[in-house]
DNA sequence: TCCTTATGGTCAAGCTGCTTGACCAATGTG
DNA sequence: CACATTGGTCAAGCAGCTTGACCATAAGGA
C-alpha cells in the first residue's frame, strides 16, 4: 500500500465513510425530490429530466446546448427531448438566428414541473434544517460549493 | 406555487443550490476515485463494482445479500459477480451453512482493487482539506452522516 | 460568386445493464 | 413426507445510451 497515503493526515477509511455519506446524501435528496415531484402528479418523468430542466429552464437551449450540459452524445440528448416532446413537457421552437438549429423551450406543464422539483427540494432540505439548524445547512451547502466548483451536473454511475 | 413551500426558511433556490451542489460533489468525487483506481492498474473496473466491494470485504456476501446492498435484483447482481469472477477480482466459494447458497468472496486481486480505491479516495479527499482544511472535510462528513443515515449505497438515476 | 469546410440535427443499428418470468436444487416446517 | 420458502441461475426483453451515416444550413476563403 502506498505509505502516502496510508500516512496521509486524512485516514483512508475516514475518505471512505466521507464517500459513503456523501453518496447515500446525494441519492437519498434526489429520490425524495422525485418522490416529491410525483406526488404532486407529475408522471413518466426521471431524475434525469430534470437535469435537463436546469438547462431548458431559463431561455431554452439547442440540442446541442442540452448534450453538452447533460454530459451526453446529442443523439442522447435529441432522443431525451423527443420524450419530453412526447409527454408535454417541451417544445422545440424555429431557432430564431440559425435556420438548422431548434430551440427547445419549456411548455407551461415543463415550467410547472420545475416548480414542483423546486418545491420538493426545498421540503427535503427543510427536513435537514430540523437535524443541523439552519445554520448548519449552509455551511454544508457553502463546503460542498467550494470543494466541487466544477463537478459533472448529471452523475452517470 | 405552495405558499408553505415559498415561503419557508430555506428558498427554492438554496435548496436547488444545494442539491446541484451535493451532485456535483458526489460525481466529481466518484470520478476521481475511479480515475485513481484507473491509475493504479486496474482495467475494466466500474464505480458499481466498487459499491459491491465494500459488501463483500469484510468476509464475503451471498449474490442475494449482494443484491439488497446494492438495490437491485438478484439476477442482476449474479450477472455482476459473474463479470467480476471473469475479470478475477471475486471467487464463488460453497458456502459453509447451506448447500444452496454460494459465498463470493474477494480474489487477492479483489482486496488489492480495493486498497486502491481506499488510496484514491483518501487522496481525493485530501485535496479537499487543502480548500475546506481538516476540521471542515471532519464538519462536512459528519454533517453528511447526519443528514443521510439510511441513504441508498448505490445511487442510482 | 462558388466551393469547401464546419455545425445543428436526425435516422438507424447495436451494445450494455438491468428487469421480468420461469425454473431447479436445497432448506425448513407442519 | 408433503409443501411452501429460499438461494441461484437461465432466458428473453426493454430502456437508455453509443457509434456511424446522412442531410440541411452556415461560415469562410479563393
Amino acid at each position: 500500500m502506498c505509505q502516502g497515503c496510508f500516512n496521509a493526515p486524512v485516514q483512508n477509511s475516514d475518505a471512505m465513510a466521507l464517500t459513503a455519506a456523501l453518496l447515500a446524501a446525494a441519492g437519498g435528496l434526489t429520490q425524495r425530490i422525485h418522490e416529491g415531484v410525483v406526488a404532486r402528479g407529475f408522471e413518466g418523468v426521471r431524475p434525469a429530466h430534470g437535469f435537463a430542466f436546469t438547462r431548458l429552464a431559463p431561455d431554452g437551449a439547442t440540442v446541442t446546448d442540452l448534450a453538452a450540459h447533460l454530459g451526453t452524445t446529442k443523439q442522447a440528448a435529441s432522443q431525451l427531448v423527443e420524450e419530453l416532446v412526447r409527454k408535454g413537457y417541451v417544445e422545440r421552437r424555429p431557432h430564431p438566428a440559425d435556420a438548422r438549429a431548434r430551440l427547445v423551450v419549456l411548455t407551461e406543464a415543463g415550467w410547472a414541473c420545475t416548480r414542483a422539483a423546486e418545491e420538493a427540494a426545498a421540503e427535503a432540505v427543510g427536513a435537514w434544517a430540523g437535524v443541523l439548524g439552519e445554520d448548519g445547512v449552509r455551511a454544508l451547502r457553502d463546503g460542498l460549493l467550494r470543494v466541487a466548483p466544477g463537478g459533472p451536473i448529471r452523475p452517470a454511475w
